[in-house]
RNA sequence: GGCGAGAUAGCUCAGUUGGCUAGAGCAUGCGGUUCAUACCCGCAGUGUCGAGGGUUCGAAUCCCCCUCUCGCUACCA
């Protein structure tokens, strides 16, 4: 049956480290859909792919003293490997140095420029050279600044930009008129209520601030920025050309049927994405779905906790299907999901080990017992009780397809597991309900008993071909050990296909071995304690080591999809952009000194803001700082604290704050106040 | 602060447009069974359905208000 195309892709990764699994989820999920859609007749099209640019990449691969090509190649081995190891089926792996799409985007950004929806950066006034930021009207606050407050002033860099409010109306009724557009839909109010309505800002689309990045080729000071670069993947990589002579492929896949991303990231696929593509004249995608995380339950994962999950370790403590089965049934449809090492555990024993590998194993072993592993189907003349149950079993199993079906539809993979296993807990109630062992002592019983096992080898297979695109090593397993093949989708509603008088395996295999909990958690922690102390030991061994070490294999968690970082990373070093050089007269304007927060309070309309009242030298300051997640009000008061102290005043929530406090920022957004490292008086100088 | 989502059994959650003694899975307890990976099947629970008001013959479900959690966003000098 052909059911037409289907176009399916996921996040490009990140190439600046190997990814957890938490990232590698959504491939895990989108496999498990693309699988799914081609065992229905769909032509399935399914690509992922690496995301390469940029300046992370860049300062990564000088850490490392490599050239960007080189770190990214290793990097993107890395990812692909995964991928490969996680059994996911990808019709093409796309990565964003592939030179026929920087190709492509550079005609897509050569094509937008000309016709007038990417303009040179002209902002007379707006932009601020200390934040090295370009700004659009509307994001000026006062007329300043919105990052730091300053003057904005005429712009020397240029930049160029994407004039989105041009397309938003049209967005917005698309929105409105298509409402599977969005998924989840809750998602949908963010989008409208937060960027739409109150009005679309222009998107910076080049930078020149670094090197590596796709060149704009008529203006080779600029890189295409990272959005134009990244998501023009799902059309470059099938073979679009803005030139108007796109590929027979092209024509055949686009518009992708879903875009499967990180719910960190719909903003971009939901509003930026849509945008370029109408401005291309192309239609739009027909659905994006942001899924939820999984995260890690005992904690965040990070690197210098050494607790980062990885695909590699799971599959080697409990196999590559089981994994695929964890993460696509702990994961609900809207919110996040966690994985432990416990639950992980739990759930390989309670569902693949008692429900389905038992299952088959202890069918096999009957059939091998009692009728030396020859099934057959003696249509005997049923008791009506014997009927009765018989029909309830094959309605189960014949029922199942409709209902996996009616979920996927809707993307609730995790529900369509628990149909599929519905059928293998049915096959186990059947075995109580017709007690083979007691018809095995009955001789004139030996045909029920026959028929008994057929109806079990059939339903333990049609359930394992619904399982196929989920745990495909699995599914064939079964199979095999049923000596036969897995069944097309279009005969699962046909109780009854298993070859009659055919033999099964005289050999079982264990599918899933039972796990001790306990035991898993410790080999686990001990693996994390290993990795802790390689961590150490590589510190301690210094900057250098460090360098040469950030490689696919020990550098930092990975990110899907973004250069931005995920909450449930953090970085053990923290890379910045260097801002232009200063002279030592710009420096000393800065007027810092040591304040004394004599009492402080929390500001009531306010979620983040601490008011604090500061002693510095004789006088008394109001000063305002966003910390009120770090420091409570006690615990500001009696300490030293270093503040700038010639900063413009600044109303902030009905107050006036009249300075700064200095703070440390970790990746997370952690901060620490910066304190002097011996007691100091009052208004000592900071110099 | 703005917008949105949510608070249901020990845990994770279902509960359509208000209607019979409020459900599922996991965990717990008890019973059955022995083909099987100490497995499977059955039974049993406990719930002030976040607090308080209101509408109604009737509210987990609708309205008001409160508390808390979460998401996006702004602020975070």
């Amino acid at each position: 049956m052909n059911r037409g195309k289907y176009y399916i892709t996921t996040a490009i990764a990140y190439t600046s480290g190997k990814p957890h699994i938490g990232n590698n989820y959504e491939i895990v999920l989108a496999d498990s859909i693309a699988r799914f859609q081609r065992k229905r007749g769909y032509d399935v099209f399914f690509q992922t792919g690496t995301d390469e640019h940029g300046q992370k990449i860049e300062l990564k691969a000088q850490e490392a003293g490599v050239t960007p090509k080189e770190f990214v190649d290793r990097v993107a081995g890395e990812i692909r490997r995964l991928c490969d190891l996680l059994n996911i089926s990808y019709d093409k792996f796309i990565r964003t140095t592939d030179p026929d799409h920087e190709k492509q985007v550079q005609k897509i950004f050569r094509k937008l420029y000309e016709q007038g929806d990417i303009y040179k950066g002209a902002y007379e006034g707006m932009y601020c050279t200390p934040c090295e930021s370009f700004w659009t009207e509307s994001q000026l606050v006062d007329g300043k600044c919105p990052d730091c407050g300053r003057e904005v002033k005429p712009a020397k860099e240029e930049a160029y930009f994407f004039r989105m409010s041009k397309y938003a109306d049209r967005l917005i009724r698309h929105i409105n008129e298509h409402p599977e557009f969005i998924q989840p839909v809750s998602r949908k109010n963010e989008m409208m209520n937060n960027f739409l309505l109150p009005g679309l800002q222009d998107l910076c689309v080049s930078r020149t601030s670094f090197k590596w990045g796709v060149p704009v080729d008529f203006d080779d000071k600029h890189v295409v920025y990272v959005w134009l670069d990244a998501l023009t993947n799902y059309i470059t990589g099938i073979g679009y050309d803005a030139d108007g002579s796109s590929s027979e492929q092209y024509r055949k896949l686009w518009p992708a049927d879903l875009h499967l991303i990180g719910k960190d990231i719909i903003r971009f696929h939901t509003i930026y994405w849509p945008i370029f593509l109408m401005a291309l004249g192309e239609p739009l995608p027909k659905q994006v779905f942001g899924h939820p995380w999984l995260l890690q339950g005992d904690g965040k994962m990070s690197k210098s906790r050494g607790n980062v999950i990885y695909a590699d370790d799971l599959a080697d403590f409990f196999g590559v299907d089981a994994v695929r089965y964890f993460v696509l049934h702990e994961m609900p449809f809207e919110n996040d999901g966690t994985i432990t090492w416990e639950l992980m555990a739990e759930r390989l024993n309670a569902d693949l080990a008692n429900t389905l590998g038992n299952l088959v194993n202890r069918t096999i072993s009957m059939s091998n017992k009692y009728f030396g592993g020859v099934v057959s189907n003696k249509k005997v003349q049923l008791s009506e009780n014997d009927a009765a149950i018989d029909a309830d079993l094959k309605q189960t199993v014949t029922g199942a397809y409709g209902k996996c079906v009616a979920k996927m539809e809707e993307l609730r993979v995790a529900d369509a597991l628990t149909e599929i296993f519905a059928v293998f807990k049915r096959c186990n109630k059947y075995i109580d309900e017709t007690e083979p062992w007691a018809l095995a002592k009955a001789p004139e019983k030996s045909d029920r008993l026959a028929t008994v096992l057929y109806n079990l080898t059939e339903g333990i297979l049609m359930g394992a071909s619904l399982l196929e695109p989920f745990m495909p090593e699995t599914a064939e397993k079964i199979a095999a050990q049923l000596n036969t093949q897995l069944r097309e989708f279009d005969s699962l509603e046909n109780f009854g296909l298993y070859p009659d008088g055919n033999r099964v395996t005289d050999k079982p295999q264990i599918l899933f071995a039972r796990l001790d909990v306990k035991e898993v958690v410790e080999k686990a922690d001990a693996m994390f304690e290993a990795r802790r102390a390689e961590a150490a030991k590589k510190e301690s061994a210094g900057a250098e080591t460090e360098a040469a070490g950030t490689g696919a294999g020990t550098a930092e968690n990975g990110i899907f999809g973004t250069g931005e970082v995920q909450a449930a990373s953090e970085e053990a070093v923290i890379d910045y952009e260097l801002k232009p050089e200063i002279a030592y007269e710009d420096f000393v304007k800065l007027q810092l000194r040591v304040g004394e927060i004599i009492a402080c309070e929390a500001v009531p309309k306010s979620k983040k803001l601490l008011c604090s009242k500061v002693r510095i030298g004789s006088e008394v300051r109001q000063i305002l700082s966003g910390i009120k997640a770090h420091y409570t009000p006690e615990q500001m008061v009696g300490k030293k604290v270093c503040v700038l102290v010639n900063l413009k005043p600044a109303k902030m929530a009905g107050l006036v704050s009249e300075g700064m406090l200095l703070c440390a920022e970790d990746a997370e957004g952690n901060l620490a106040l910066m304190v002097p490292e011996s007691d100091m008086p009052p208004g000592a100088e900071i110099c």
